[in-house]
DNA sequence: GCTGTAACTGGAAGCGCTTCCAGTTACGTG
DNA sequence: CACGTAACTGGAAGCGCTTCCAGTTACAGC
């Protein structure tokens, strides 16, 4: 209940009850060097007394250091969000920081008042670092942070820029694989839905797809863009077997454009995978849950999360990590 | 590209600039009366052309006031965060501290040490309040929040502890709206899954189904604990059959749970609903996705981190807003 | 013209911490 | 025993802002 909960004690009063000067107290509290044993002692002593804990602010201050990273996520629809691609990054990037001593910014910057809110609390140096992701093009929030001079690192490489640091999953390889493995069941009329052509990963998913094709000599069999959605998945496949109706297979650039590719297949009668063999990408839950279960590209978002953690930190501290691209992988269930 | 950002220019430089006192120029900046209209525009004139922001951490310092409030979601799992809710919770708390300019500091408190962090960043009032969820019985977060008497907002209400100020959906009232709609088709064998009996949720929601047995003159007709998840469900689901096999209806106390018991009723060839009507609780989005739709209580989490946030704000202004309890509304899919 | 009041101003004292630096002490060397 | 060096110490100056308060100015009223 504690109504009135005693004032933290301050540096200085630890300092005058170790019978010390507030520098000295605050060297034993830093670790710094030149400090006598006895110094040491009798002002840790009174921290453990007076239950001493230093001012967050103050501290920060004088250093300059705020304590706090941000991960920004910058998209015009707010219910993007609830994807749970990003519960995954958060989980990822939160676990990454509990080893160290800082805290987690959440910035869902969608709003025009929201883009704002971020840049100005990067300009006042409200945060000693920013990790960013779904930036779609033309993103004014990339100029902003390279403007601040913060140190930055990227989810996600964006399009038309490539930052000093990021971390990104291999989607060109993925896509690759996915495609290669339609190849290796005999497949030859494989078509593919495609995320928006504007954004990096549609694209690279898709340049993914198309190298394994060519390199297995085949033609690309029909492309229709989708939007990643399972509704644009679906339209995606009914605009696809009314192009191409003899297609025996599908990349789909997500799980979801493949839920919903699965669904307007089984409309039509074609059976899955016998007449149609379908891959997906992302293998974020929904994949085993459809039906048939989805065969499908893994990428770790946690991981994704936790490096670019890592890395910031990394970046933070003073290093030059190198950027990073996390590994894909099949992962083979019953749609393929 | 920016190599040597250039320092941000300090409200001292501003003053002078303007040519005035640095006390004047803030009172420009904070909107504080008595200041002269040539003071004003003549420091509004600084301002702009030195491109000036307070700094944050500085004004902090001053004002006792960080600008920040926190968001605890204390669990042992740390993989419990995926779920969609708290995607949903995060949503609906930022857009309502978008009208304010408070920041949403995230965290995830599962290990030991993540709660010594947040320990540790309450008591250095690293932030100016906090909002708590999913909070297990005993936990000390409670405790040291209250110790902190920092200001706090709970989502749902936790176990054997009335907080001030909370905000919860009305699991009791969902509940017997579940149940009376089971008992509204004539259904007369109404069995339930529960969730934890251990959570406040848990205990309410079957509270709630269990008063609405008795108004309708019935007797509860089998209980299965589950634990919220599609898994518990079904295990759940499984034992009904076991010791009630003439059961008729099924209230799982969460759609996950329903899920899994769908599931289970399929393979016991009992068919949804005709020989058995489930209603679920949460509508979270799997609540479409099973087979049939579930018909469930839909409970709006995004107004719950709305409304938390909201009072959030509304107690760090030194109001004393009322805690709020949120309708939850029955929505008919296939499955009742 | 003088006073009283209100509007305004700027100096100065914080907020609580870090860190530089000049000064003190301890101690091993020649 | 004087001396140089290294270890340690505390005073003081920040970090950039707010806010109190004493002082100045402007102006209406007598």
């Amino acid at each position: 209940m504690a109504a009135n909960p005693r004032r933290q004690p301050t540096l200085d009063e630890v300092a005058e009850r170790a019978g010390v000067s507030r520098s000295a107290a605050s060297r034993v509290i830093n670790k710094a060097p030149h400090v006598s044993r006895a110094t040491r002692e009798a002002v840790e002593k009174a921290i453990k007394e007076m239950g001493y804990l230093p001012n967050r602010t103050a501290r920060a201050l004088a250093t300059r250091q705020t304590g706090i990273v941000a991960l920004a996520i910058s998209h015009d629809d707010p219910e993007l969000f609830a994807d749970p691609f990003f519960a995954q990054v958060i989980v990822g990037v939160s676990t990454a920081l509990e080893e160290t001593d800082l805290h987690l910014l959440l910035c869902l910057a969608s709003s025009g008042r929201g883009r704002s809110r971020l840049t100005n609390l990067l300009r006042t140096r409200g945060v000693d670092g920013i990790m960013l992701m779904a930036l779609h093009e033309g993103d004014p929030l990339t100029h902003i942070v390279e403007q601040a001079g913060l140190p930055a690192v990227y989810g996600g490489r964006p399009l038309h820029f490539e930052p000093r640091w990021y971390v990104d999953s291999d989607n060109l390889g993925g896509a690759r694989l996915a495609t290669e493995h339609l190849v290796r069941l005999g497949r030859t009329r494989i078509a593919t839905i495609t995320g928006q052509m504007s954004t990096e990963v549609g694209k690279v998913r898709y340049r993914g797809y198309h190298e394994a094709m060519i390199i297995a000599g085949l033609t690309p069999h029909g492309t229709a863009e989708g939007d990643f959605t399972e509704a644009g998945g679906a339209t995606a496949m009914r605009a696809l077997l009314e192009s191409c109706p003899d297609l025996d297979a599908v990349f789909a650039a997500s799980d979801k454009m493949a839920a919903g590719a699965l669904r307007v297949l089984a409309e039509a009668g074609r059976a899955v995978p016998a007449d149609v063999a379908v891959v997906g990408f992302d293998d974020l839950g929904i994949a085993e849950r459809t039906d048939p279960p989805l065969t499908t590209v893994h990428q770790s978002i946690q991981s994704l999360g936790r490096e670019m953690a890592r890395m910031l930190v990394a970046v933070i501290a003073g290093q030059e990590p190198a950027s990073l691209i996390l590994p894909t992988r099949l992962v083979r269930r019953g749609s393929a």
